[in-house]
DNA sequence: TTATTTGCAAAAGTTTTGCACTGTA
DNA sequence: TACAGTGCAAAACTTTTGCAAATAA
């Protein structure tokens, strides 16, 4: 069995929630999908396979990946909310390109930055829980050869 | 007259848009409310002293301050856009520490961070234009006394 | 004069919700 | 059986847009 989908009954339980199939079909079409997809765009995908699965269902099956760690939301660029993939709850971090012409994310980690934080948080007394840097520019692909050695 | 009136004139005039009142007084009022604030926020000060101006002139209005580097757009959590000041272009781009209890906005800047920006916008011939780094968390109000040392 | 801007109302788009019905524990 | 979950449609929001009237250059 898939190790999301472990973690996802395991959440259900802890939560007093309760297993059913569109929570799992959803899951399963989810993780087959690309990150940084729309609500909507997910939909569609649950749809192709299971006509009868409602969009609210995939809204508050998206929202329960989030609660359960399998799941980050995030709001790029105005407009919809967008989902990406994570193995499980307590995972690290993470930052993102995000390409301002193609839309195109790319993720990096990098321990400095977390170092920052912890830094910044403790003379703030501020108790972080999550964070992610995001830097907007044009990938290596729109910004066209001639300005690459910038 | 303020800095930043002389800013979206010349925008104006750069961009060959009009002067009007409805823009300087929004400008105004804008200056003088508190930051993250949503249009509607804005729009209710607005109305409050103008009741004929419309909210799609405060939305219009907002995006033409952002464009004048007068203000910075945010989508921090879920939801709406919230707007911050901006002194005016080219501003450094900021970061800050989000609470996800009570919704409070800290600022910080750390040269680190740009820092690491651009080893890896280099590494991965990324051209950044602006970057945030977003920490949510608890902020020393919300988190209790109890666990202040962590 | 002429093109831009405004205010209103309507439209568009995303997300949430009420409710009767279904399905899990 | 009891209660959470689902699907549908309607509602709630935020944001955009069409258009006639107003206004700046």
């Amino acid at each position: 069995m898939k190790e999301q989908l472990r973690i996802l009954r395991e959440h259900l339980k802890r939560a007093g929630l309760k297993r059913t199939s569109q929570r799992e079909v959803i899951l399963g079409i989810f993780l087959g999908l690309q990150d940084y997809l729309s609500v909507d765009e997910i939909g569609r995908a649950v749809q192709e396979q299971d006509r009868r699965i409602g969009l609210s269902t995939v809204y508050r099956s998206l929202k329960l990946f989030v609660e359960a760690g399998l799941a980050r939301e995030h709001h790029f660029l105005a407009g919809k909310t967008r989902f990406e993939k994570s193995a499980g709850p307590g995972e690290e971090p993470r930052n993102y390109l995000v390409c301002t012409q193609c839309h195109k994310v790319q993720v990096f980690a990098d321990p400095l930055i977390d170092a920052v934080r912890d830094k910044v948080c403790k003379g703030l007394k501020f108790a972080p829980k999550f964070n992610r840097l995001e830097v907007y520019g044009l990938c290596a692909d729109c910004r066209g050869p001639a300005e690459e050695d910038d």
